[in-house]
RNA sequence: GGGCCUGUAGCUCAGCCAGGUAGAGUAUCGGGCUUUUAACCCGAGGGUCCCGGGUCCGAAUCCCGGCAGGCCCGCCA
């Protein structure tokens, strides 16, 4: 069998659109690829799936042999419509304001659409994906779109009429596919767009009101005209993508099943109004959140790429994003521990001297060098599972976590020094050990026998962990209990957990008082 | 009304998009290591791959028809 480039989906979209710009007869010299940057909320992992998705297959027709560049283009001239949960309530004041003219409200950048923007390009930055970027307002203010968007407006009866044809809406029967801004009270989606004048490329409105979520938003009444190639309107989504297409030469753009009606129109538009085919799709399915438990306190049931990051290396994000494109993707945070273990698992695999024996190791090997941007590492890392070292950050001392992990691997003899990898694994576990990994600490009962018990350990424990292991198992046998039994007592009293590592050693990585201390208040409370 | 996704071990799921011996984690049971554990290592049991048809030398995978659950769109963008 013919193996395309790595063997991925995403060498297989790659080839796919090759061969159909060879059938358009259209020139290979350079194929675009291009994402949408959503700039109206906070960007969550799907919104980086798009971007990251389109990454690789730029990669993916580079690796085929063909020039490409991938475009990130941040629409930014979107109203806001909706104030996200857990953002200020004063921008309800701002609905309706194209999101590049709100102000910050974390006031480190020039407007709302911009910080929201900035956060997934932090997050692509981050993974190390490299792209173009592009902003909607400045491609409106450099008349990017204005061959394009003159093109449609002189269309827009016709483009009114397929609009109804393919999804039934028929709004644009009688208006133009054109949001200008209100020059009086600088909204968008307010003022209807009545007329075009071809002579003077002016867009006529009267700033009626609109219907935005099941709300009635009423517009200003200001009467006025916006010209074409100003940043003072925008083409509706059903018919921006195509000029957007038709300008900047773009051949592929995957989408999201929730806006699949506008691209089929955009689609027609292309095709029949520019004369530019249009570029090559794949739908994908959206992701869907699981249980937004930890999640939702701090962001409003977002789960954004920076939470993954807090707990996974870049690469178990990107594993997540491209090891299948199809079906729903239910995700939950409690899926990263896994993910960080698959990409030890099929590094194993690239690395392994064997040939592949079928199409299946040839796939992980692809999606690994994926995972890597197509630029994996010379030398497989030390592989330690996750849920080991959250236990053992779990356990760790306050303070002096990383270096006490990190011993603690030695002895085991998985690692002989902790290099910069194992340090910053050993950080994403401890983040998850303290933040996910919920310790419920119950108040324990201890009757009389085991507080006296307690007492005469406190006495016997020293600051040598032979010495104070040993105090535990005489002092069990003196009080004829089973050594099992006390140390399940001393691990619920100072770890939460019915179980843990040796004692001695752990009583003297603590500090012999801090243990002392922590002893004496269970005997106190109970 | 239109479109899409999912259904695989007790549980959570991978494998399906490029057909080639049914997989992982977890739970259960047994063994090893550890001066109690945990962790780790070895092993075992456990399957109508939702149902029915079709294509094929060969189907969990591709096609058609059901059933069940879920998601998206329906005059916002």
């Amino acid at each position: 069998m013919q193996i395309i480039g790595k063997g991925t989906w995403i060498d297989l979209v790659a080839y796919k659109v090759i061969e159909r710009e060879k059938s358009l007869g259209r020139s290979l010299n350079l194929i675009r690829v291009e994402s949408g940057l959503g700039a109206s909320g906070i960007p969550h992992i799907g919104s980086l799936a798009d971007a990251a998705r389109a990454a690789a297959v730029k990669l993916a027709l580079e690796n085929l042999g063909y020039k490409s560049e991938f475009i990130a283009f941040s629409d930014d001239m979107d109203g806001l419509r909706k104030v996200p949960q857990g953002l200020p309530e004063w921008l309800s004041n701002y609905l309706a304001y194209p999101v590049s003219s709100i102000p910050d409200p974390f006031k480190c950048h020039e407007s709302y659409g911009s910080h929201m923007s900035s956060m997934l390009i932090d997050a692509m930055e981050k993974c190390g994906i490299e792209f173009k970027f592009m902003s909607g307002r400045d491609a409106y203010r450099g008349g990017v779109y204005t061959k394009q968007a003159v093109k449609i407006l002189e269309n827009w009866e016709k483009i009114g009429q397929a609009i109804e044809e393919i999804t039934g809406q028929t709004k644009f029967r009688n208006q133009l596919p054109y949001f200008p801004i209100c020059e009086n009270c600088h909204r968008i989606y307010l003022p209807k767009a009545i007329s075009y004048d071809i002579k003077t490329q002016k867009v006529a409105y009267k700033c009626e009101g609109t219907e935005i979520r099941k709300k009635f938003i009423k517009g200003c009444g200001h009467e006025g005209e916006t010209k074409v190639d100003s940043d003072q309107g925008k083409l509706a989504w059903k018919v921006e993508f195509a000029a957007r297409w038709a300008s900047l030469d773009i051949r592929y753009e995957a989408y999201g099943k929730d806006i699949a009606d506008s691209v089929k129109v955009n689609d027609w538009v292309a095709d029949n109004i520019l004369g530019f085919p249009h570029p090559y799709h794949v739908r994908y399915e959206m992701f869907l959140d699981k249980s937004g438990k930890k999640i939702s306190k701090s962001a409003g049931n977002v789960f954004t790429p920076q939470m993954w990051l807090r707990y996974g290396t870049p690469q178990s994000l990107l594993l997540l994003l491209y090891k299948r494109i199809v079906g729903t993707r239910t995700l939950s945070i409690e899926d990263i521990p896994n993910y960080m273990d698959e990409v030890d698992q099929i590094e194993e695999i690239y690395f392994s001297k064997k040939e592949p024996s079928s199409m299946w190791e040839i796939k992980l090997r692809g999606l690994y060098e994926y995972i890597h941007l197509l630029k994996p590492p010379e030398k497989p890392s030390k592989h330690i599972p996750y849920s080991l070292l959250v236990q053992l950050c779990a356990i760790a001392p306050e303070g002096k976590e990383i270096e006490y992990v990190a011993n603690k691997l030695k002895q085991y003899g998985m690692i002989k020094e902790a290099d910069e990898i194992i340090v910053q694994r050993i950080r994403l576990a401890l983040n998850w050990a303290k933040e996910m990994h919920e310790v419920k600490r119950e108040k324990i009962q201890l009757n009389e026998k085991e507080k006296q018990m307690i007492k005469e350990l406190l006495n016997t424990l020293t600051n040598d962990p032979k010495e104070s292991q040993q105090a535990i198992f005489q002092t069990a046998k003196k009080y004829e209990v089973e050594p099992k039994d006390f140390f399940k007592t001393l691990y619920k009293i100072l770890l939460g957990t019915e179980s843990g590592p040796r004692l001695g050693p752990y009583i003297v990585d603590i500090g012999l008082e801090k243990a002392r201390a922590i002893l004496m208040q269970a005997i106190e409370s109970s």
